[in-house]
DNA sequence: ATCTCCACTTCATACGTATTAGGGATCGTG
DNA sequence: CACGATCCCTAATACGTATGAAGTGGAGAT
């Protein structure tokens, strides 16, 4: 006996009974596709009432078990996006991601259940969740490198958001291009008469921090400047960044501008903001700094510190465009996209102190 | 022959194959559950030894497709949220949906895909394509009537954010409290010397509307005020709102204070800005006003308009909840919440002027 | 009248998993 | 030795959909 108190929600074989056709029919005027006009305009008509007037649905399971498209896009995300100030970060690349799902016609699904930072894992339950959908856009710094080598490994479609690198294989990406504006950073720096440059790392070997470097290392080349080690300093915890270190690499280091690698969340510049406070160091007077890359959100009356900026959004677009292409395709072969990022002057840099060490 | 392009996945099967027994075994070792101990466990290491080894992972559609739930829960909002600046307004609801549904332990899937206005139907394509999931969080203000009939007629699982109600059968929902709030704001003008109160209502006839207008109505009452229906004043758009016509209901009817149902949207606020930039009436020195609501968002260079304040994210979250919930009953009935606002205090209204009319 | 052809519809099956009823050993017991 | 009991496993089936093969009936041709 079926369960009487939520009732059942019908299927193909309701509709066909109720329509006195077989469900292969239903199925045929349903899904609207290539083989649908074979059937003739009457049998189509009796099929969509029935349906309509039962509120039949497609089943996505059942659809894209079959192996067919159900129409979903998916995002995940390596780290929680919503409860914390991190949002303000991924919440532009959400925007696009949404905006050219609609675009496209698809739905988008935001896989989230995540009841401790423990079950964040693709693969919680032993089950690639991300299957649900026909493909799924990647986000996140954190990434857990053995489930974006078993994606591949499925060759499952989806696109970074990101550049990102597995051992074997290739992934999809849309990234941003740090490399080319750090170089540029290091290139204006230069052009104010800084040659002592420090470059504030993040500790985890990232590729977005391995691009940053890589651009400091080519930017200061391309100036003509010689790299010392000592001025590649890596910093846990952004927040960690104080006066005392700052004067200590300008006494010691003959340092006179700071590159820093910002974190999604905010404190990178609480801690910038906190050392402004202290006035024990001027930016841009005793030492100029800037921002590679752009904290999550900007409030007019937040400092303009120089930096660049990402472009969140239309990452987020091309993503999933990206993403639709690779779904199309029948050989699906990996794509990369990198972005040029905005400078942004603002004003924590400026010329060279004349009273450098030499 | 099997697509060589996309190489398939391992399934039960293939396990079986390699560790020598059934699928149905491989079943009962995977799944784990109840019957599992039934396994010897020298046949369970052999099992997840395979799995291990060839990369298994769930099907997840197969595995929803057996089960009937999929632990999808719905987002759908009757208007389009995302490229508009009713992104702001509609943001923390979703906020609040996304977290609860998180910490619920279901996914969330956004209903966007549409490509224009006239495609804005749950039943488009002649099918109810919320059902894709188990349950439905709504939103919006400009629902479609017979939509939601439906939806109810189909007793498909789902709750409204914002009160509703249909013809026959009820819906459940979680909603603000217009009515106190709207109240609340009169017995506030009273109790600055205001007799003269006028209310700026929305032209359409919604539910939050009529609980504005009731609270209207309510509180002129409790403060043993008549009302002067010339006093209730329908708006199309409240960007119409201009100096001509405060100075007209200032001279005309002797109002001292008056009542605004904003937006979704910022046309109101932008509204405002241009009476108080343009100097021909000053608020509040001339006449009180406040929003019966909150405008999409609150930048701090903006004035501080006195108001009350819906708790969106804690809506959204307290929808999820009662989703859930229906979805956990046999037998759901519907339910109802109301939330209350928040008052902000704000700087638009003051004393009522003394030289008002008797 | 028989055959062909075409338009339309149905049959049969596969997708991958969960589950229930039961089958085949092995063991203990009478 | 026969019989049930126990343990471990498997066969069979259902879930809802999509699809290639096969079937049906009627119109037209021979």
């Amino acid at each position: 006996m079926p369960p009487q108190g939520r009732r059942r929600r019908p299927t193909q074989v309701d509709i066909a009974r109720h329509a006195g056709v077989s469900q292969a029919t239903v199925s045929l005027v349903i899904s609207g596709g290539a083989a649908s006009d074979q059937i003739a305009e009457s049998t189509r008509q009796a099929v969509l009432a029935a349906a309509a007037e039962l509120g039949y649905s497609a089943n996505v399971a059942a659809r894209s078990l079959k192996g067919g498209r159900n129409h979903l896009l998916g995002l995940y995300t390596f780290e929680p996006v919503f409860p914390t100030d991190q949002r303000d970060f991924y919440y532009p690349f959400l925007l696009g991601v949404e905006e050219e799902t609609a675009a496209q016609g698809y739905d988008l699904l935001l896989f989230s259940s995540v009841s401790s930072a423990a079950d964040r894992s693709i693969y919680a339950g032993g089950a690639n969740r991300l299957k649900l959908a026909d493909g799924c856009v990647l986000l996140g710094r954190n990434v857990r490198r053995e489930e974006l080598n078993a994606l591949v490994q499925e060759d499952f479609p989806f696109v970074f958001i990101g550049r990102r690198e597995v051992d074997d294989g290739e992934v999809s990406y849309v990234g941003a291009d740090y490399v080319a504006a750090t170089s540029a950073m290091v290139a204006e720096l230069h052009r104010q008469g800084h040659r002592r440059i420090l470059y504030l790392r993040a500790i985890e070997d990232t590729e977005p921090t391995r691009d940053r470097e890589q651009g400091y290392r080519k930017g200061l080349a391309a100036a003509g400047l010689e790299v010392d080690e000592r001025l590649i300093q890596g910093l846990a915890d952004p927040a960690d960044l104080s006066a005392e270190h700052v004067l200590h690499w300008i006494g010691n280091y003959g340092v006179t501008a700071i590159l820093v690698e910002p974190t999604e969340d905010n404190r990178l510049v609480d801690a910038l903001t906190a050392m402004t406070d202290s006035e024990r160091v001027r930016f841009p007077e005793d030492c100029s700094i800037a921002l590679l890359g752009e904290p999550p959100s900007w409030t007019p009356e937040l400092r303009d510190w120089t930096r660049f900026s990402l472009p969140r959004a239309d990452m987020g677009r091309a993503a999933v465009g990206m993403l639709v292409g690779l779904l199309g395709e029948a050989q699906p072969a990996a794509r990369q996209l990198t972005i040029p990022c905005t400078f942004v002057p603002g004003d924590s840099i400026g010329p060279a102190p004349r009273g450098g060490r030499p």
